[in-house]
DNA sequence: TCGGTGCGCGAAAGGGCTTTCAAACCGGTT
DNA sequence: AACCGGTTTGAAAGCCCTTTCGCGCACCGA
């Protein structure tokens, strides 16, 4: 048998240290009924000395499946980073793999999902997709999808049934958790400082209103943006507009931190004079020196939730799919908000 | 022909379609010397039609080769996310994929590499490895491994010979940078604010040192660690044992993001009392109201770099390895350096 | 001693693709 | 009809692994 270019070893040469043929070291390998258990200790061993590793693409071929979960991802999104840790975990305890395939300024995300479909995944997982409704259905069609953090894809006409999984966090909980809390401390009117355009922002905006209309307090909003940036001027017009409110509830924690630093570099202390709150519970909510009372989405309770809705597709081929799974945000107390000035808890 | 189970057209398909074999097929699609335009045109035609697109699978195992590129990164860390944004690029420029593992708490370095060696990458690219130099030159005795940002590993024999080639951005010339940039501003004492334990802290610290020394600067260091939270510490420190000094020149961007945040809150300007610098040129640095002069390191570069020596030794077996790569960074001013207190520039 | 009963094993097919190889074909000349 | 050199073609082998099928063997009770 001629030794190959790369030179690494395959399963005839298990088989041969082995002295037995290439099936029996298969089904010995991988525990399988058959093989007795000296047989099976003698291949263990045979290939521990090799330093035998199956080859992904021969088995793959041979199985007729490849148990890989395929994702998309914008590496430079530190919540996506987030999911993905965890997806790696829910995949791995189900017995599947991932597939990562980042999109990039250069590389779009239907050529991602193009590479994650060549490598035969089994089911593609989607964070915060850009594509049309009609693109999403398209892939959904030839791949279970599950999509994370947009709104329901139904279809053009209207109707729920099929289409795309999605998993997403509650924004009507999350905001209602942050509404309560800062009612709670005895904050009377609430200002927003909305997240811009996007499908998500407009949804917070929704609960926010929602929340402070229920609860029975005053409430704001100020358009802003997605970023830090976009924190800082809307907390410049508040400053300069008409005082600064006593709390100010942020579409996210980067705005928040924008909001943070405009105010500390105004001399306005936080919490004393003025409470803030993000949304995410990101690593920058965390830090030491920021402690930002924030509302966390659970990754990892996403990620298992898109995994089993993935796998559930899997095995049981006629399922329709186009299910909206809503994970339970919690609220993170930290050090950005109290009552607000002069005021003691009113609960 | 009994359908396959995944429904997806193969090779065998599209032959059918145009009426040809598969063989013809295959050197068609690829446009190999064979078949006549009239046949190609016809297989890209019916190819089209069915949506064909090949199994990565199968092709590697025919070939022989994957054309796929390894990469381990820290999902978290926003620079190898960096480094994996350019990587991609650089390696589709030269017709390979990437293959992503992410390192994550529940999986660490050693598993990672194990699923790029069972995905039968041709070369290693290891961001930030924390392997031991003994694993690392085993993982490159078996496949051409090329590692960022840390030091050259030479084997326990201390020869220079073999193991990974190392991309890496000159630490000298950075600290070199900065130091003449603060000098020239008229700054005579620096604080470096140290990054820890780590080699690259241990090579930043020394090139501090080495550049203030050579420009005749004063220069002091203080011991820290990696994050914001090592800044604010540090900060502290400073301020409250002797006064601030005229210019902190911090480790990396997030320690630079605790110093600044920490004088902001005692009330201290930047840059007008204080100036800061800090390293990587990180998105923190270029955020609207930090605008941190920082040092860049020119991810794109180092991917090239990275690419290049992983292809040379790809194409050239008996490539010895061993290489190291300087890349040249960069200064990046903005507004968080200027003269100290009260002073002129002195040039 | 013999026919049955399982168990453990080897042989071989098959998965989708690439590549090789011998055969077919071209129109014109001997 | 055999042959020319060059271009196309179809069949088949091989890549590494999994899984099925049936055989041979040892052992059992009769």
């Amino acid at each position: 048998m001629p030794q190959l270019p790369s030179g690494r070893p395959t399963i005839s040469d298990v088989a041969a240290r082995a002295g037995i043929s290439k099936g029996m070291v298969s089904l010995a390998l991988r525990g399988a009924p058959g093989p007795s258990a000296e047989t099976t200790a003698r291949v263990l061993r045979a290939a521990e000395e090799l330093g035998y590793r199956p080859d992904r693409a021969a088995s793959s071929l041979a199985l007729r499946r490849t148990r890989l979960l395929g994702v998309t991802m914008t590496v430079r999104n530190a919540f996506h980073a987030e999911l993905v840790e965890e997806l790696q975990s829910a995949a791995e305890d189900a017995g599947y793999d991932l597939v990562l395939a980042p999109v990039t300024r250069t590389r779009g995300e239907r050529a991602a999902v193009e590479t994650l479909l060549d490598s035969r995944c089994e089911a593609l997982l989607l964070l915060g997709p850009e594509a049309a409704t009609e693109e999403l259905r398209g892939w959904d069609a030839r791949t279970p999808t599950v999509v994370f953090g947009c709104r329901p894809r139904t279809g053009p006409d209207g109707g729920a049934g099929g289409g795309p999984d999605v998993v997403r966090a509650s924004e009507a909980v999350g905001l209602r958790l942050v509404v309560e809390h800062l009612a709670a401390l005895g904050h009377r009117e609430l200002v927003h400082v909305s997240g811009g355009s996007g499908d998500i922002a407009a949804d917070r905006r929704a609960a926010f209103e929602a929340a402070a209309a229920e609860r029975g307090v005053g409430a704001r909003t100020v358009e802003a943006g997605f970023d830090e940036e976009a924190g800082v001027l809307a907390t410049q017009r508040l400053l300069t507009a008409q005082g600064p409110p006593t709390a100010v509830v942020a579409a996210n924690d980067r705005v928040a931190l924008g909001v943070l630093d405009t105010l500390l570099r105004a001399g306005v202390q936080v919490p004393q004079q003025v409470s803030v709150t993000g949304y995410d519970d990101s690593q920058l909510a965390r830090l030491g020196h920021v402690r930002l009372t924030s509302v966390g989405q659970d990754p990892a309770g996403q990620a298992r939730a898109a995994v089993r809705l993935a796998l559930e597709r899997l095995e049981d081929v006629e399922h329709a799919g186009g299910r909206d799974v809503l994970v339970e945000p919690h609220l993170v107390v930290r050090d950005t908000t109290a009552p607000p000035r002069g005021e003691f808890m009113s609960q």
